[in-house]
DNA sequence: GCCAACGTTGGC
DNA sequence: GCCAACGTTGGC
């Protein structure tokens, strides 16, 4: 079975390469997906030793700042009957679980970001869902050319 | 099942 | 902070 290869979306603000990083054995669970479409990405595609890139959304520097992996596969995002939490939804339950988490374990921080900027100007990355305007999916799968022509930019 | 209103995302 | 684009909600 072949490797999947992904795109976290994140704000810096809120979780960051570097966050992930320091996280005990680097790794961190992806809870909060409250979007259908990315939850059954989550689902139903993602096994461990897929790779993600790891964006960086609405900061200074958008763009993708490194590698991740998948560590462990959908389970249960416990966060959704939590109440107080904030990605709290009445609708799951333990008994009835909606949302799914997967866990993520750092890989690389790139040396540099690759930018939104490159990769909208890049001609063989146009058709990557971030390039795309109006695009709001915070999880979304790229090819492996995708993914290579990325990793091998940030050592530019 | 339609669709307007609303809240959120995210680039700029 | 602005605002376009999108997903969700809820009245009908």
């Amino acid at each position: 079975m072949a490797r999947n290869y992904w795109l976290f979306k994140s704000e810096p603000s809120e979780f960051s390469i570097d966050d992930l990083k320091n996280r005990p054995n680097q790794t961190e669970s992806w809870d909060g997906v409250r979007n259908y479409q990315a939850r059954n990405f989550m689902r139903d595609d993602m096994k461990c030793g897929d790779l993600g890139l790891f964006y960086h959304s609405n900061c200074d520097e958008v763009g993708v700042a490194g590698v991740c992996e998948i560590t462990q596969e959908a389970h249960p995002d416990h966060t959704a009957w939590e109440k107080g939490n904030k990605h709290f939804d009445e609708k799951s339950s333990p008994e009835n679980p909606r949302w799914v988490m997967v866990a993520v374990t750092w890989k690389e921080t790139f040396p540099r970001t690759v930018t939104l900027d490159e990769i909208k100007a890049h001609p063989k990355l146009q058709n990557m869902r971030v390039a795309q305007r109006g695009n709001r999916l915070s999880i979304t799968p790229v090819t492996k050319a995708e993914f290579e022509i990325i990793c091998k930019a940030a050592r530019k």
